[in-house]
DNA sequence: AATATGGTTGCAAATGTTTTCATAAAAAAA
DNA sequence: TTTTTTTATGAAAACATTTGCAACCATATT
């Protein structure tokens, strides 16, 4: 209590105790080595001086700093959130943080970030879906840190991944509509330059179309960015024209939501009259009215498998050793699809 | 590159460009301090080495750690992403990491957690609301940590505060049912033990109404967590009763969405039958058919003014000197509130 | 009683960086 | 050219911790 004005360290504790410095560090890293009786000496000694360990001291021994890196494209909508969520859990469990760096769908940012976070020495980095900056690409081959994409998953990607197939989601959105006869399909898809995960599911969504007789020409193309507002609005001005497209396959849920409001709006009935689809299976789409038929990505699967591959990797050692792992899609039907008029009338 | 399996260190780098450890340490920290050839050298020895500062070792010496400590009650729903993601980006312009955790509406999670960000020797720490655990407040006590809470403002705070008084909040959805005429309204509102947001939220909105004559019976005051799912099935069992309430004033926008929903299951008019009022104004409630009506918190204008606010304070050192301040509501009038048909037949 | 055994503890080295201070080099002034 | 001033660089201490090694002490064994 002496020393109250600078942070009491390590030292300042060992001498309240009448122990040496390297007793407490035993107490705290290692209690077992300890007799009882100066432990609780020491501990009574860290808890008057209010002492907290300084872990930037102790990452300098090669000890792990307890923190696991995380670089997501946006923590502003719903998309990342849960995902995040999960895997926070999962890795606090265990005594980790996260570092939480967010790039705004800029993969020259995403490089920055990463440096930035190796300069903390994050036991781990995680990041999202598999297009990156080829500097990234360098550090996790430089680096002696595990490195993960979550999100996406494809057997021929350039590093370990735990996610799901973004051109099977693509598929699986199409055929649905496919199946249930809609020949006339408008595609609401963001920019794909610099997302794999939006160029996979429309690439495997025009294929669908394509091999099912029905080709989907550039002005059934909608760009819009993941957001509820535009999307709306976007969907608003396509729908108001007189050769509206029959159904609506939209990249993710966010853009459905807003085509499923943009139809609300203009008093157009879901699913009689117009179909939607989205792709995420986000919070809140099973309660809209109508609810959302969308291609289910369970985040939280793939938050906790992340997780759990993360700690295994980091307490193993086995850095080079990450398991990649495919998580399952699923349809998931609900009020927003139905069967296409033109079928109906046919 | 003679010495490629372990991490090149400083001292790598300065044998490399044949300087000493001090000078690539100032092209790093100083670069103005070090003749340009010099620093050339350097830094074509970093690229070469694939050098990655070491922060923690930085640390060490009174530096910054360059990340800010940020503690939140979940990442789960849109709740809190919108200002954490305001807030990241005004700091990580200037170079901070966030260190994340959230502790589920725990405040003894929450004080753990916030041990662990100290050890991390984050250069602040943010909060999220006034209720925090004993310890936390002796933590920032002792601790020379800069420590600020956010979302909230209130005068008498046990600590510096950027936000909302969420007293008013309550006050002025509660004014605004008044105001057409509402006076058999329902509160549904999540566990207000530990959440101080929801407590003040509620008292206000409470005092406000007997204030106007309509005291709201224990009968209408309905407990559900934030979740639009189980604030859809709560809103559906009230509204299905035949004593139904003319209005309903949700303590968050995740909870009028889920309300919002419900009527719409139900076939219930809404402003006409019902009025659905919320706090917050989340992304997507704006968007929605009909569209919320909410007090709007701007999480943005939340999250950019406590950015600057902790640079501000980081940079010059002032870490006593925080300063609060009150960020201004705004009721946001939408399509899901109306004239109460009792006042209309009146 | 003397020796071996095994668990506790302290000493000191090591970790990677920054910074102070002193020195050397360059630039400016004489 | 010499001296003075300024600027650039290096040597070494400091930061807070962990850990290998050696010393110690108490207990168990002979």
């Amino acid at each position: 209590m002496e020393n109250q004005l600078s942070k009491p360290d390590i030292v300042f504790v060992a001498k309240l105790a009448g122990v040496s410095a390297a007793t407490v560090s035993r107490v705290i890293n290692h209690p077992d080595q300890v007799r009882p009786g100066t432990r609780r000496k020491v501990e009574l000694a860290i808890e008057k001086s209010g002492y907290i360990r300084n872990r930037a001291a102790s990452a300098m021994h090669g000890k792990r700093s307890a923190t696991i890196g995380v670089i997501i494209p946006t923590l502003a909508n719903t998309i990342f959130a849960e995902v995040i969520q999960a895997f926070n859990e999962t890795v606090s469990a265990q005594g980790y943080t996260l570092l939480l760096a967010s790039h705004g769908y800029d993969l020259e940012v995403e490089y920055k970030l990463a440096r930035k976070l190796l300069e903390h020495r994050v036991d781990a980095l995680v990041l999202v879906g598999l297009d990156h900056h080829s500097g990234v690409f360098r550090l996790i081959g430089e680096q002696p840190v595990p490195c993960l994409a979550i999100w996406n998953h494809a057997v021929d990607a350039a590093m370990p991944c735990i996610g799901v197939d973004n051109r099977e989601a693509g598929r699986i959105a199409a055929e649905h509509l496919i199946a249930l006869g809609h020949q006339d399909v408008a595609l609401i898809f963001p920019e794909t330059i610099e997302n794999d995960r939006a160029r996979d599911r429309m690439m495997a969504a025009l294929d669908a179309f394509r091999a099912s007789g029905a080709e989907i020409g550039t002005g059934r193309q909608i760009r819009v960015p993941y957001s509820v507002a535009q999307a709306k609005s976007a969907c608003i001005s396509i729908l108001n024209r007189p050769d509206r497209p029959s159904a609506l396959l939209c990249c993710n849920d966010v853009i459905a939501q807003g085509a499923v409001y943009a139809a609300a709006r203009l008093g157009i009935r879901v699913p009689a009259e117009l179909s939607i689809i989205g792709i995420g299976d986000f919070v809140g789409s099973a309660q809209m009215e109508p609810a959302l038929t969308s291609v289910r990505i369970p985040a939280q699967s793939i938050g906790i498998s992340a997780g759990q591959e993360i700690l295994r990797v980091i307490e193993t050692g086995e850095h080079a050793a990450i398991r990649s792992s495919r998580i399952d899609l699923e349809l998931v039907m609900r009020g927003s699809t139905g069967i296409s008029q033109q079928l109906r009338q046919g």
